[in-house]
DNA sequence: CGGGTACTTGACAATGGTCAAGTGTGGTGG
DNA sequence: CCACCACACTTGACCATTGTCAAGTACCCG
């Protein structure tokens, strides 16, 4: 199990037996609280199975998404390595399985092993890009623009599939992509009048690609 | 010099040394692109003096701020650790001596020696939890309530007086802020007359405390 | 089959961007 | 030392995008 987590990969048997004596392995229901921001942080988490969103919540209890954490990844590292506070709030929207790494014990880890700082180096290096990303989408591109952009993305992690499938429900789409579920519903519809997509509960055809990817780099969406 | 880089805190005087022959010391004029997005990457920079912004533009030329890059700061290390190419622009807005670390060199040092893989992970935890920041501000408050914390974190960072001074232009605050320059202007000068703030050129007062809090957290602005 | 959630649709309001035309203001060269 | 020029900033009129509120429909799970 730990050795399908790309933090560990590279490490020696025997350090993967010592650090999984120290994790521990939690369930959690649908909607549930993983980690709730500014709470002090004692560790990281792994998610192992199942789905968790990572958001920021506005006083009125607008959300959005920062990140859809999927299986194998980890999150709720900043405050090991940077101090104070977890920065947003995670809940499961899937039944999950989580590892929870304590943060002594994997600082002992990191300070043996470079390999395990490299790999983390890369998580977060990684994460930072797509958070770079979501800034660009949110503060230049209006929402047919990111729309576009996501449906693409799903496109293309599907070896450029012309048929996707959602993974989230609509209402989080809406949410990651900066947005509201009425004005997702909106867009989603004028596209498919005009025969860029077609949309079916949660499976999406392309039908016109060139549209798509003309939206998605900024172009302007014509009613 | 490099003594003062926060990344190479704790490292033996050797080791310093040692990088030291591999870097490379550089000049820019104000104005000057330091990196490309897409650019692909030999190596990361550290700013010894002046002053960078890293930031995305949008085909129609808008300009997004991630982040002003202080004294001492490194920038461009993504690519470094998860491959691939830089994903926003780096330019000096004022004359800047930067300093270029080869990647391989840099790499070597990290296997070697754990503190340094430590304040990387301290650095880009740290920015992981700006850019976290920067996307709630733009997604989940209007204009006023950024600017209003902007000013607010001025404050603080000098010993919360109420007198700040910018060290942007506003042209450049307004992107930071992910809006344009009018609208920045015409949001200040509402302040203005509701006796908020004071403006001065780019000297700001804090005439009431109070109401920037309120703006901050996500209150509405009533004109 | 029922209940709740997810989603859709409509009318409306408002935030903030665009375009255009000024008004400073600091720095440089004559 | 002053005039000029470029650039930063301001202000006004307008309008597009998108959020709010309200109501209704579809759909999935138990």
């Amino acid at each position: 199990m730990v050795n399908r987590i790309a933090l560990f990969h590279g490490l020696p048997r025997g350090q993967i037996e010592e650090i999984v004596t120290t994790m521990a392995d939690q369930t959690f229901d649908r909607g549930q609280t993983v980690l709730s921001e500014g709470e002090t942080a004692e560790g990281f988490f792994v998610l192992v199975q199942g789905k968790v969103k990572i958001f920021k919540l506005s006083p009125e209890g607008k959300e959005q998404i920062l990140h859809i954490v999927g299986e194998g990844e980890s999150f709720g590292e900043v405050p090991m390595f940077a101090g104070g506070q977890f920065p947003a709030t995670a809940e499961t929207i899937e039944k999950s399985r989580i590892f929870f790494f304590p943060r002594a014990a994997f600082l002992d880890l990191i300070r043996k092993d470079p390999s395990v700082a490299m790999n983390m180096l890369a998580e977060l290096s990684h994460r930072l890009r797509q958070l770079t990303r979501l800034v660009e989408e949110l503060s230049l591109k209006e929402v047919p623009g990111r729309l576009a952009a996501y449906v693409l993305y799903l496109s293309e992690e599907n070896n450029s599939a012309a048929e996707v499938e959602l993974d989230i429900t609509k209402g989080q789409l809406a949410s990651l992509l900066g947005t509201i579920p009425e004005t997702l519903s909106r867009i989603l519809g004028k596209m498919s009048s005009q025969g860029i997509i077609n949309v079916k509960g949660r499976k999406l055809k392309i039908l016109d690609r060139n549209v798509l990817e003309e939206l998605a780099v900024g172009g302007k969406f014509v009613i």
